[in-house]
DNA sequence: ACCTGAACACCGTTCAAGT
DNA sequence: ACCTGAACACCGTTCAAGT
């Protein structure tokens, strides 16, 4: 990683002055080059061609500049769910693009999975998603805590991935290979299904994981809406 | 934090060696004082009353140490859970615990949600996921992803909500007021969901959450069972 | 054989000093 | 008004030195 001799790392600093703008773009860049650079404030510093700790003069804190950057990834997730899909594809689509950028910006969506942004592109996702279990047959209290299932296990889901991606390889090698190592080494009187099943656990894919927990939503809230229906 | 007159912090260490037991205790007596007090490598030589670095004798660094720690906190989820639950009751039983274990100790739950123990008490854990997916019908390929997804979805649940526990207090509660604050200050004409279940919005309960999420699981694993036994 | 403690390579952040 | 850079209070970990 040492510098290459024309310019310090990006635009020049010409003169011109910093902007929060910059930061961000910065920060997502750092982001996306994945475990290979993690997102500190001296790396920005670097990324920007200033000192590190002029950052603090556009942002309070790490943190919030952590929360501008989520919520310019959450405008990434909005611009890839198509228009014109009924409400239970509206939500696949967003499963399947929120997973996107959270791969795409690990360190963010990792940091993000507890949290919330409280900025417009947050809004317009929590808006997308409340269209989607109205136009379900929910609504109140039912569409409130429906739409929570769905935005916290997605944010759970995507930054479960994400924090995964973001370990040492090593780390990350251990505990892959657990299913064809320690799983297999278990003591078969004792652990009847693990044996048993050693070879499909070994075998299951993230693609199967993901579709499961996905639709296991869809399905919750099909099953209230006809409950609701119902009464 | 200054030491007590009397002793230096637990046991005296009276000429007798550390053990890699004792450093686990240590572990999970700081972990349990949650965001009150860090799980750092020097926290804990302060808790043992040695040197920070002594632990590196027993462990091969801290992940492997929290490896062990996690593992021994799986063991107070299996002690929880009654026995001759039916399999609904068990898994429910299954999330009851973990979200207890996990928000007594937050630091080591947190630090899991991507992870793996690959240690006994896990064992005894997937067994118990397997045994109740079993009981539901399902079998190969069925069995496994959708363990995978009981599995999956409570790492992530109870890591999301124990690392919500760990930030600072003023993060905590900038993000909890937000349905409060932010999402009621939304355009009305723009966000015409938020708006209209504002109110529902702000008053919608973990346990509500936890609740949809877990029945969410258990519809799965019905619906998927049902769909088997009808081919 | 195990523990100690200095040291190293990192973090985020503050603040006086520069322009 | 904004950036710089030394400094502070932290991290996990290594390694030579002690016992």
């Amino acid at each position: 990683m040492s510098k290459p001799s024309l310019t310090p790392a990006r635009s020049k600093r010409v003169g011109s002055q910093l902007t929060p703008e910059a930061i961000i773009e910065a920060s997502l860049r750092i982001a996306a080059r994945g475990s290979a650079d993690a997102f500190t404030v001296r790396r920005l510093g670097e990324e920007l061609g200033t000192d590190p700790t002029a950052i603090y003069r556009h942002f309070r804190d790490k943190d919030e500049l952590l929360l501008s950057v989520a919520d310019r990834t959450l405008g990434e997730v909005l611009d890839s769910i198509p228009p014109g899909l009924d409400w239970q594809d509206r939500l696949r689509a967003l499963a399947h693009a929120s997973l996107a950028v959270a791969l795409k910006y690990p360190a963010v969506s990792s940091a993000m999975a507890s949290r919330t942004t409280r900025r417009a592109n947050e809004f317009r996702i929590v808006e997308l998603i409340l269209g989607a279990v109205t136009e379900a047959g929910l609504d109140g209290v039912d569409a409130a805590v429906h739409y929570r299932m769905v935005g916290d296990s997605l944010l759970a889901y995507v930054g479960q991935r994400a924090a995964y991606l973001l370990f040492d390889p090593e780390v990350r090698a251990a505990d892959e290979s657990s299913w064809t190592r320690e799983y297999r080494l278990v003591d078969a009187h004792g652990f009847p299904h693990i044996t048993r099943l050693g070879q499909e656990l070994a075998e299951v894919t993230h693609d199967q994981i993901y579709h499961a927990r996905v639709e296991a939503l869809i399905t919750a809230i099909e099953r209230r809406a006809q409950a609701v229906r119902g009464a």
